[in-house]
DNA sequence: TTGAAAGCGCTACCAC
DNA sequence: GTGGTAGCGCTTTCAA
């Protein structure tokens, strides 16, 4: 059986009260007490119920994270920036996959609701906004995490999107290519839109143009995605000699149509991913990718949402704080032969 | 602010005893009062306290899962098939990266069992078998997942590792190979030690040894220990044309040193997997490996832990699951050319 | 059918 | 310093 603090009163002889204090370590107890009292619980093996604890308007130490699938390496090394972070601060991690659902968002947020969570980080996309007003509106903080909700007024820790689709491009266009492709994750995913619209513009700026049929989007199979429609792009008589894609499983698929295809990456098709997840460290060639700092990402969302703004104390947190991508350059790019 | 259920009952003027029954759907209302509560409800968008309801004896709907690091691919699929399966029974799922150190196992447990949770599910290795003390005889359900306990009598689900390095050692010999190598997880990890034990068995069945100096083990950084071990293992006068690698990291890391040595995969060496992580499909060459089917353990490890043996609902749950390996033939692994 | 009331384990306030 | 006690939100008898 659990022994509760009734059971270490008893046993030491004082009132639940005097437990609780040097559970808490708060107010005037005697030294002698507090040992005796230490002393029965060890003895004891007794644990403050964190549940109990939280009735009382106390926290429940425990945070919401949503994920579109954890695992995607990407996001299991946010999880895992996240996690660290709250363990850091005594909180742990409730994980909850959402495919990209709206349906599961809502289940999700009412049960981290219901549970009393002390705050929800959000790095899946959410087509419905108004399914954040039930939580808004219980005043639980929400902090989002790798993707922003557009027109949104919430706390959002984001890499520059937009920056990295110009950076990938640069690279690209510096290496000489002119027949640029995009790898798109699914229309509705706004980073990603982001970093088309930063690749585009910069393609844009060096007098070159970016067709649409040259930009295709992927449904939920990443991998499977990319390497159809990177076999549909490389099947044109007209065909890029870079791509640029939307995220390194997207990527991953670019290579394998190639390989499919008897292209040779980099020679003849130069590759760029994003996330710069492990993956891009195992496929041969290596990938050409722009990093994400998924460590900082997920230290300052926990901060952010924990109102532990460790640097300031009393300027009030950034609403949107925007992180630098780096460009990883690899194996997969390389100048145009010709 | 949250309404509560005394907001409820006010609201619809009756007693809170009454709204408790139409939440759990038992007991005798009349319709026409539960359909004033319910709208009531509805208006005041009301959740009950996940909280309050475990204080009275009610579960907690959360599961605990230990593994060694969300962030590796193998066990974010873990993850994410145990979060799948409780998510179908109403449970939700909080995610500990052990790093496999005993202490942080240590501290979840007993975090864990603070916060109440209906279960744990452990998936990472733990040295100090007394650890799980307390937690057992708080009478936690706790069931193991990916990873055996020498001795314990606790609830397993398990791929059987011994006939996966049989598998692998099968294949390879059937190759004609005779030169193998191993490369192990930190001696520890006790799944590893059992593949390596089927795999051993069966190359001395085949009358051919498998000599201590072609088996090393790594430590916490698996890519890049696996791959210095093999670049050792390669550099020997006699090197190995085959290396079986206890998970699709080290694989990776032996693919990235052969790269370096010049060594073709798979005309002048074979390597062989573990895991059938995602990363075993974006290999170039595209890696052989033992695949573990995550899902069905997950869904296994659930069941078993919420005691919901769907098939036999009278018979006693078995102590220990193992599951079947199987053997899937990519590219890393070739006949021996001479 | 319905509701009053006794907890669940803990915190915090208030008297002593 | 110390302990009594009123809740926190909900479930569950037990009378009415």
């Amino acid at each position: 059986m659990k022994a509760t603090i009734y059971d270490v009163a008893r046993e030491a002889g004082v009132s639940i009260a005097a437990v609780s204090q040097v559970i808490n370590g708060k107010g005037k107890i005697s030294e002698e007490r507090r040992a005796k009292i230490t002393e029965v619980m060890e003895k004891l093996g007794y644990r403050p119920s964190v549940i109990a604890a939280a009735l009382t308007g106390k926290k429940t130490y425990t945070l919401g994270l949503l994920v579109p699938d954890i695992s995607n390496p990407f996001f299991a090394e946010i999880a895992r920036a996240v996690e660290d972070r709250g363990d850091h601060h005594g909180y742990s991690l409730v994980i909850c996959s959402t495919d990209n659902q709206d349906e599961r968002v809502e289940r999700y947020l009412t049960l981290l609701q219901q549970k009393s969570v002390d705050g929800i980080i959000i790095g899946t996309g959410i087509e419905d906004i108004k399914l954040l007003e039930p939580i808004r509106s219980k005043s639980i903080p929400v902090t989002m995490i790798a993707r922003a909700l557009p027109g949104e007024s919430l706390q959002t820790v984001v890499v520059d999107d937009y920056e990295g689709g110009r950076l990938a491009a640069r690279h690209l266009l510096g290496l000489g290519h002119t027949a640029l492709a995009v790898l798109a994750e699914h229309p509705k995913v706004t980073s990603s839109q982001e970093r088309i619209r930063g690749f585009r513009e910069t393609v844009a700026e060096a007098g070159l143009s970016l067709p649409d049929y040259f930009v295709k989007s992927s449904g939920r199979e990443l991998v499977k995605d990319g390497k159809r429609n990177a076999s549909e792009l490389l099947r044109y008589a007209e065909r890029p000699t870079a791509i640029f894609c939307c995220n390194d499983l997207l990527a991953i698929g670019a290579l394998q149509a190639a390989s499919e295809l008897g292209i040779h990456v980099p020679s003849e098709l130069s590759v760029v991913g994003f996330d710069n997840t492990i993956l891009a460290q195992v496929t041969v060639p290596a990938l050409t990718t722009i990093a994400q700092p998924t460590e900082r990402m997920g230290e300052l969302a926990v901060d952010l949402i924990l109102q532990k703004n460790a640097g300031q104390p009393d300027e009030p947190p950034p609403l949107r704080t925007v992180l630098a991508p780096e460009l990883i350059v690899r194996q997969t790019t390389a100048a145009l032969l010709r």
